[in-house]
DNA sequence: GACAGCAATAAATAGCGTGG
DNA sequence: CCACGCTATTTATTGCTGTC
């Protein structure tokens, strides 16, 4: 089971898109995506769940949409999506640019789960509510963003070396939730004309608060094991069983290749690197 | 000199705390 | 009890810093 997360952006910036495996890798990133991207990207990888971090459509006439008001209700602020009318200023083109994705993606199969759909299917995601239920609280004072969600996904087995700005964090975490969605864990917020956010939780807290500031070193509940082959394993270990050989035989040949190269550099009587003389 | 990433700022709305 | 200020969410933009 794949699922494909995607960050809205503007013309100038574009889509954000992770596709990560059921296994929480992340399968590929891409940045400055354009709609012609999400189509090829479920052409070649035929994700089950699409999950978007936009608005699916307006609000119904009044300030704010009813999912919005849900989530405040949990303490989870949001930026309220605005009606048809008052959405038509340049500052919420990214929204339009969101509600074009869920029209492109439905034409591809992937309709709107409003709640209880399964099979191939889109949904609204919102990433700051992911990380507040997924971690049992809002963002600790004082701790920036970007740490708090890296965070929150390494904490949930998602490795983020590969995630290079806060807009492929958000990616991810919107792939993250489909995943768990795909896996049973959902709470489906909202009505059907002005969408629904699914949250990654069987049941919500009552309220969310600020959570407390953890550990600079507390997040490791796995590490990668050291070869480099990205399984888990649980610390204090170092290794997959059996994969300490192999690094070890590993490191070997890189010796050997080492030696030869040294021996040529002195045949051509060529300068060794700089800091290593 | 190019380029990437980060911090600060504005916009609309809701909730909370406080002052009068 | 109401008004006000503060905080929090999002993207886009600008300016700064660091790296190569």
């Amino acid at each position: 089971m794949r699922a494909l997360g995607v960050d809205v952006g503007g013309d100038r910036k574009g889509l954000d898109l992770v596709l990560m495996g059921d296994d929480r890798a992340i399968v590929m990133t891409q940045g400055r995506a354009g709609p012609e991207d999400v189509v090829l990207v479920l052409g070649r990888y035929r994700p089950q769940i699409v999950a978007i971090d936009s608005p699916p459509a307006w609000n119904a006439g009044g300030r704010s949409r009813r999912t919005e008001r849900l989530l405040a209700e949990l303490g989870i602020s949001t930026f309220p999506t605005p009606s048809k009318a008052a959405g038509d200023k340049p500052f919420f083109g990214w929204m339009k640019a969101g509600m074009a994705v869920f029209t492109l993606v439905a034409e591809h199969g992937y309709t709107l789960d409003t709640g209880g759909r399964t099979g191939r299917r889109a949904i609204e995601v919102f990433p700051y509510a992911t990380a507040a239920v997924l971690s049992g609280g809002l963002k600790p004072h004082g701790m920036r963003t970007r740490d708090w969600r890296e965070r929150v996904l390494r904490a949930n087995g998602v490795r983020t070396d590969g995630l290079r700005t806060l807009d492929q964090v958000d990616a991810a975490l919107a792939a993250l939730t489909a995943v768990m969605v795909a896996e049973g864990r959902h709470t489906y917020l909202g009505d059907d004309a002005e969408g629904v956010i699914v949250l990654p939780v069987a049941a919500p807290l009552l309220r969310y608060r600020p959570g407390p500031r953890p550990a600079d070193d507390d997040d490791r509940l796995f590490r990668y094991c050291a070869c480099g082959c990205e399984r888990q394993v649980v610390p204090p270990r170092e290794f997959v069983r059996g994969h300490d050989g192999r690094h070890r035989s590993m490191l070997w040949e890189r010796v050997r290749q080492g030696r030869r190269a040294e021996e040529e550099l002195g045949r051509r009587r060529w300068e060794r690197p700089p800091e290593v003389r």
